[in-house]
Formats: structure tokens, sequence, C-alpha cells
DNA sequence: GCGTGTACTTAGAATACAATTC
DNA sequence: GAATTGTATTCTAAGTACACGC
């Protein structure tokens, strides 16, 4: 195909990409999906405060709505969550609402969640018909404003609907749980596009706060959210040439590092024996970052987030040192939450000079001292772009990740083993990569429960292979002389149920070793896609065994352009 | 350098949908 | 054909990185 080609668009290596590059000259599109507004609850179902049925306000009664929706949700159970919802539920509330509603623990939402969970099983239970006009429906929104036409292709938009109004839902400790999401209007909205477009209409009665025509930017409608005063944006969907090119260029930074590498660890492994304290420290940080896969550690407003750090922004709190541990010198034991307050904890052997750095770095600190008190990213990157064009933090781990999956799939792939086995090779090689990027999923609900099923089907198999293992037995006894069809048919029977009774087994070892592991990550995010093509045609495996389709569109670059010995 | 704002990538959970089982 | 289970898709939060103004 002709997918994609280096445009006079496309950023060079290195080249600053932000405020510098033109994205575009053609972009139409007819703007967000507005959530749909407020339906007031029938008036049967009550609320009730103190134990008597309350009337709400609309206003106040949407904003109840959302908390009764959570009941369920452990959210609803935390002090911060709880606090921050009743505080924005007053703003919305009448004079009277809010003079009356004073104790949180006194209001009773449960007949608006039961209301809501009839709702859901209703909608579960509707007719095939229904069922389908909604699906047309959605089909049309779908066709309508889920594309745009962007420089002579019609391309398909990622998230074209507002996020509607909501609680807000941190990770982990969130100081800003519970607060309310508002409700975005067109008023709020900033639309992108390019001059000679039909420009999206506001809603009628409506207009939208600007219309911009900004071809260095990817973007096409945004609105600054309420909570953290941040701004979102409507952009396109990874399949399309804009996402897919950028993608391209990332694994192509990447390839580069590897050809210069060792000289940077080399040059790193020198600068832990510097004199000055920030090299030594930048030094140890990127040998973390190199080794680790650690993510670079940007600074975050105290307060306003979750508690969590990356490389940079460790604390002394979040390390051990041990000079000696399990037999192993000079160990470093790791435990901080990351980024969506995942725990990051390991504990590695580390060169002496490393060890001795760190126990300098910690000299006379407190626990919630900066670990790196003479760096930050940006002095880091600063660095980085130094040793290599286009290199920063975030690329060790694009290429350690892209590497390690190249390396596993070299080692564990066995030539002589059926498409199955060889598929628990690729998994097998992600989930080293997910390992080191430390991708964790909390377990599933159902997961002990799917595994005892699966047992029972594999036991089921086996019993169903010695019966048939008998059968052809006593086949071949009674075939005499010559083989006849009967102990054939038994024969191929036997390895029919040998093979099923396998992939059966196979399925079990992936998805007990995939417990806590989320592969998804690092392969939509981390692994140069030519890797995994090129492996596929290598061992003959269907390239839809590996990826979906959601997962072929964006990866149709790769498919398209490596060949079976596409090396990373 | 340092604080602030913007644009973009990366992330796990929630939900919708499809396949399978009973 | 209803219920259950597994997979794909959607959702949106939470990171990285860098420009800009001082």
């Amino acid at each position: 195909g002709s997918f994609p080609s280096l445009t006079t668009l496309m950023a060079l290596p290195g080249m600053r990409d932000t405020q510098t590059v033109v994205k575009w000259k053609f972009l139409e599109h007819k703007g967000p999906v507005f959530a749909p507004p407020y339906e007031p609850l029938p008036s049967n179902v009550k609320f009730y405060y103190d134990g008597k049925v309350m009337r709400l306000s609309p206003e106040a009664e949407e904003v109840a709505t959302f908390f009764a929706k959570m009941l369920d949700h452990e959210y609803t159970t935390k002090d911060i969550f709880r606090k921050n919802f009743f505080k924005d539920w007053r703003k919305e509330m009448t004079a009277e609402e809010k003079a009356k509603i004073t104790d949180l623990k006194k209001c009773n939402f449960s007949e608006m969640n039961e209301f809501f969970k009839a709702q859901s099983e209703a909608r579960k239970a509707m007719t095939k018909e229904e069922k389908q006009k909604i699906k047309e429906d959605n089909e049309r929104i779908l066709q309508e404003y889920g594309f745009c036409i962007m420089d002579n292709h019609r391309e398909r938009i990622a998230n074209f609907r507002i996020e509607p109004p909501g609680l807000f839902r941190g990770r982990g400790d969130h100081p800003k749980m519970g607060m309310l999401k508002r409700r975005i209007r067109p008023e709020d909205i900033i639309i992108n596009c390019s001059k000679d477009s039909k420009h999206p209409e506001p809603p009628p009665g409506t207009r939208w706060k600007e219309v911009r025509h900004d071809n260095k930017v990817t973007w096409l409608v945004s609105w600054t959210e309420n909570i953290q005063g941040s701004i979102k944006y409507i952009m396109l969907n990874p399949s399309s040439r804009i996402k897919g090119e950028k993608d391209w260029q990332k694994y192509e930074t990447a390839r580069r590092l590897k050809k210069c590498v060792d000289r940077i660890r080399n040059q790193y492994r020198e600068d832990w024996k510097s004199k000055e304290m920030r090299i030594r420290q930048r030094a140890v940080a990127l040998y973390f970052i190199d080794k680790l896969a650690l993510r670079a550690g940007n600074e975050k407003e105290e307060g306003e987030t979750a508690d969590t750090v990356g490389c940079c922004s460790l604390r002394v709190e979040h390390i051990k040192l041990y000079p000696e541990n399990d037999g192993q010198e000079y160990v470093v034991e790791f435990d901080f939450l990351g980024k969506d307050s995942i725990r990051y904890y390991n504990k590695v052997p580390v060169e002496k000079r490393v060890f001795k750095n760190l126990q300098l770095f910690m000299e006379n600190k407190e626990p919630d001292d900066d670990l790196f008190d003479r760096l930050n990213t940006s002095i880091l990157n600063k660095h980085l772009q130094e040793l290599m064009d286009g290199l920063t933090a975030k690329v060790f781990r694009t290429y350690n990740a892209s590497i390690t999956l190249q390396q596993q799939l070299k080692e564990l792939t066995n030539a002589e083993e059926n498409i199955p086995a060889k598929i628990l090779s690729y998994n097998r090689a992600n989930r080293a990569v997910a390992i080191l990027c430390n991708h964790q999923r909390a377990p599933p609900k159902t997961f002990e429960k799917s595994m005892q099923n699966l047992q029972t089907k594999i036991d089921a198999k086996r019993e169903q292979l010695s019966d048939a293992k008998r059968e052809l037995k006593s086949a071949k006894a009674d075939a005499k002389v010559r083989k006849d069809e009967k102990s054939k048919k038994s024969k191929k029977a036997v390895q029919r149920i040998e093979e099923q009774l396998m992939k059966l087994e196979v399925q079990a070892t992936d998805r007990e070793e995939n417990k806590q592991i989320a592969l998804g990550t690092s392969k939509l995010n981390y692994l140069d896609p030519r890797i995994s093509v090129a492996w596929c045609k290598k061992w003959g495996i269907p390239v839809e065994k590996i990826y979906n389709k959601t997962q072929r569109e964006k990866f149709a670059w790769a498919i398209d352009m490596a060949d079976e010995d596409f090396e990373f």
C-alpha cells in the first residue's frame, strides 16, 4: 500500500513538534456530540432525608443521581469522596434544600439506585427490534459526527462524544475524588478547523466559545475541564494518518537509540564517578530509567493529585538499601506508587558505585526529601537531547520494551511447536515486557471461577482422550492383519483430541500467568508492531491471532511495511 | 533557571458486545 | 433462548514533554 510516506508535513526526528510543524492543510468536521440533557426521575422514585420523603429541585436531583448510581461502588464509602461530593452537591441546591440537607449520612438514595438498576435490566431485556433500532441510531451518529476530512482523507475521530457530567473518579488517593464534573455546553467549546472548511454549527440557540484555525495542532475540539482546570481534546483515532505517522516516528527514534545505547551506557557509568553531584544524580537516575524502565517522573502540584512518583521525583522513603540481601550484594528495594497509583515493588542488585552514590544522595535527608535533589525531568531531557537527537526519558521505555520482545521471541519460539504453542510463546514474550513496564491489573473478579471452569474442561477432555485410546486399541486388535478403516478413524480421533487437550492446557497456563498482568498497554504503546508482524510472517501465524480488528487498523502501517526479516 | 500553559501519549477500569454453555 | 463467560471497545484520568514569558 501507499501508507504512509514521509510527507512534507511530517516532522523530522528531533524537530520540535509543538507549535512548529504544520499538521494539516485542510480540516473539516461536524463538531462534538453533547451529552443528552438530564431527564428528571419519575415521581414515584423517592429520595428520603432523615427518613422522610423529600422532593428535590431538578438541579439537585441530577447531582444526587450521580451519587445514587455509584452506591455499590467502593468510592461512595470513602471519606474524601463523600466530603467532596457533598460540598459540590450543596452548591447545586436551592436555599431551602441547603438549609434542610446538612448531613450526607441522612440521605437515602436507595430508591434512585434501584431505579437505575431496573433501568439497566430493562435495557438488557429489550427485544431484538428495539436493540436494532438503538444500534442503527448509534451508527447514524457515528457516520455524521465520528469522521472528519483531513487533507483529502475521511478519518475516524476517537472521542467525538463530550464527556457527560458526573462525579470525578480519580485513581488512588485522589484529593479531588467525588467532586462534581460539570456539564459541558457549546459555550465552553473551542472548535478547530480550516478556514476554507464548512464550520460546524453549534446547537440551535447556542454559540461556540471560539472557532479557530490552527493547523499546528491536531485537535478538532477542546474545552477546559473544571476539576483540575486542564484542557480536554477531541482528536483522531489511532488508525488515522496523523497518529500512525507519529507512532511510526516514535519507534524509529527508539531504533536510533538502539544504535547508540552502548555509548550512552558507557557514558552514564563514567558519570557515576563525576565529582559533580548533579552529574552523578543524573547518571544514577538514567541508569534506573534504562535498567528498570521507570518513567521520567515530572514534578506535580502537591495536594492537587494523588501522591505518585516516577524516577526523577523519587523520594528517600521510596527506596531501601541492603549492602547484602539473600546472598546478593548491593540490593536496592523500590517501593512506591507510580502512574495511576499502581505500586512498583522491586528488589534489584546494582553496581557497587550506584549503591555508594545512593547512600551519598540519602545522607542527612528526611524520608520525604527528594532522592535526586539536583535533578528534574527537564535537566535530564536536556542532557539526553545532547546525547542523541530526539532522545527523551520515555524513549528508553519504548526501546527496552521493543528490544525485550524481540529477544524473548527469539528465545521462546520453538520451530517444532504448533500454532497455539507458538502463540503461548508470543504471549510470554509480551508478558516479559508487561512485567518490565509494571503493567498490572486487578485480578478479574471471576478469575478463580474461570480457572476452575477451564480445569473442568481439561479433565473432561482427558477422560475423552483415554476413551478414544481404548477404542483405538480394540480397533487395532479387531483389525488382525491389515489395517482397516475403523482403526484409521480411531487414530485420527485420538490425534484430534490430543490436540484439543493441548490447546486447553496452553490456554490454562496462559491465563494463570496473566492473572495480574495487563498485556494490552505494552502491545498498544510500547512494542514496535513490525516485530510482531515479522514474527507472524516468519512462523506462518495469521496476524489476526496476535492483533484484533482495531489493533490491525492502528498498525496498518506496520502490517503493510514489515517483512519477515524486519529487525528492530 | 522557573512557573505556567498546551498538546499529546499512555493507562487501567468500566461497559458493550459476542461467543459459549446450559 | 436465557444466562454466563470472555473479548473488544469505550472512557477518561494521568502521565510526558516542551514552549513561552520572565
